[in-house]
DNA sequence: CTGTTAGCGCATTCAC
DNA sequence: GTGAATGCGCTAACAG
């Protein structure tokens, strides 16, 4: 079927050696050999075998991209499909290709993580959508082959991470809230099992401690990222503290919820609660009103997974994590507090 | 590093063979063997080296997912990922991994397609997000090697499609503004570059005529399935026909553009415009006010190419068209014509 | 039932 | 500069 590496080499009265030579780029070729051999190439539509390169060189010049569950978080596909094309572009242009692995927790599956980098060969990882207590994330950080994790802050010598700077993020949506006058303050958060959840946290609370307010943990709700997540909340917070004039939500989704919950009961955003997203999907500037919200820079989470990736991978160097910067939309979820 | 057949024929004190027929499930093994074997294997924590397999079978038990130019079309996530979740999932299901290849219609690219699947060697390719310009499109249906278009209806022997039912959706969502008293219904289309654009259009017309309404081309604006299309295709649209009572947009996004663009300029959706979109995409739903639409079984088009595609891969079945059907789902952009 | 042999398509010594 | 061997890890006849 197709032409071979041995079928250029006779066709152009050469050695199958001297083949492989021009096609990897090797200097000590006469010239016109080269450009014969090239020619026969040409005309014969080769293309080298890359299974048979990669099963000598063992290199397969491609990056595994492991999502946790790709089809559950179907509504993480605002955050993840724009990361996605970050690596994807990256990969290509560094001459790497992507194969897409998704991990089911359910245990029933029968190829687990390492036995697909095992099979597959893929030269390294990045993954996204995993959680903390995930059963592959020990595995990935401890394996031989290099890894990137999205929004997992952990390294080794071949595990490297990248993320939003969470802290600061959050730290910006509160103060923000704190500079127009808002005093309690809620927090609808993602669930404890996301390091992110942690770091915003953390920014809330030092937010709110650098103005001088206290912080209450009972003003804080955790849920999972998902719509409904920010509806409840809302609720909990609002029917436990009838006085918070403002919310922090740790996704946009779950801010959409929570707007949309007080819609529907009969309220007015940002009238009756101020409200900061986290994300900026496509949805926020959609929205009515339109959510104010912290920014990632999606895209380039997924370029500069791939870049540190082959970095390891082909300059040895050892894990590190890359911390990408925040940035505040303001738009119309906020104002000032009204007494 | 890794532990290859050989070890694992040594330690079992078997021959390779042997082993590799363990592996490949051959029924002609002493059982006793079989489970000696077994266990060496789970031992030494052996794994197929998938790629040397692929270099003898000429076969690499991998999908290509062609999609063109991926990044740019960022806002197509909403149709795209569900695709991908689906496709995804079946080809996990029946043991074929997923390698992505996004193409750049800029030709200054290196790789084209062909080069892509001779040199990864992909067992079969779905793909999606081209046109029917597409200097793709006619070299993957003319190739050996099996493929699934999404949306674009080309067959050959070795080229199936998957799509929706465009012109009974397109039907669907003008039947139902007729039915609401709607005589002068705007159309918001795709480009005509899309399959889907003309089916829509014949929908559309088929709809009109049907009811005995006469169809005006002079209603059809032409856009490019993004938002700020529809904005300006309902601009257009009622500044040339303002008698236009109700318009049927190509995409949901379009839809949004096309509602956002009646709030700002002091209208009301649908007192002012009665509208109805395609795709049911996420934000459909979330809308204020909910839009009204067509949607589409996206993630089961996913699925179906798949299976179409193994079909003709391993079956060695011909390729065909697989129609999905669409669904009007009832929201809050349209209402009874009031003259 | 099991082992021996011969490649799959290519890169890479090592001679010439 | 170039070519003749060797082997990457595995499957598939073909014998026994």
């Amino acid at each position: 079927m197709g032409v071979t590496i041995r079928d250029v080499a006779k066709a152009a009265g050469v050695s199958i050696t001297t083949v492989s030579r021009v096609l990897n780029q090797y200097t000590d070729v006469n010239p016109k050999t080269r450009q014969k051999v090239l020619k026969v190439i040409e005309q014969m539509g080769y293309q080298p075998n890359s299974v048979a390169r990669s099963l000598v060189k063992n290199r397969t010049q491609t990056v595994g991209l492991v999502v946790s569950d790709l089809s559950k978080y179907r509504s993480g596909h605002h955050f993840m499909f724009d990361v996605l094309c970050g690596i994807n572009d990256r990969a290509q242009e560094l001459g790497y290709d992507l194969v897409l692995f998704s991990t089911t927790p359910t245990a029933q599956k029968k190829t687990t993580y390492m036995d697909f980098v095992k099979q597959r060969r893929v030269d390294g990882v990045v993954m996204m959508g995993i959680r903390l207590d995930d059963p592959y994330t020990h595995e990935v950080v401890e394996a031989s082959i290099p890894s990137v994790l999205i929004d997992v802050p952990l390294t080794s010598k071949t595990c490297s991470y990248v993320m939003t700077d969470n802290v600061k993020g959050a730290k910006m949506a509160v103060e923000h809230l704190i500079n127009l006058g808002h005093r309690q303050i809620g927090f609808v958060n993602g669930h404890d099992q996301a390091a992110v959840s942690k770091e915003r946290l953390t920014g809330y609370i030092q937010a709110l401690e650098g103005a001088g307010l206290s912080y209450h943990p009972d003003y804080v709700y955790y849920g999972n990222f998902e719509q409904e997540d920010g509806a409840q909340g809302v609720r909990c917070l609002k029917q436990r503290h009838p006085e918070i004039s403002a919310v922090f939500f740790a996704s946009d989704l779950m801010a959409i919820g929570g707007i949309k919950y007080i819609q529907s009961s009969g309220g007015q955003v940002p009238r009756d609660l101020s409200i900061v997203g986290f994300d900026d999907i496509s949805l926020a500037s959609l929205m009515q009103p339109a959510l104010t919200t912290i920014r990632q820079m999606r895209y380039e989470m997924g370029r500069a997974a791939v870049e540190t990736l082959l970095r390891m991978l082909e300059n040895g160097e050892t894990g590190r994590g890359m911390i990408l910067p925040p940035e505040l939309v303001l738009r119309e979820t906020t104002e000032p507090f009204a007494k």
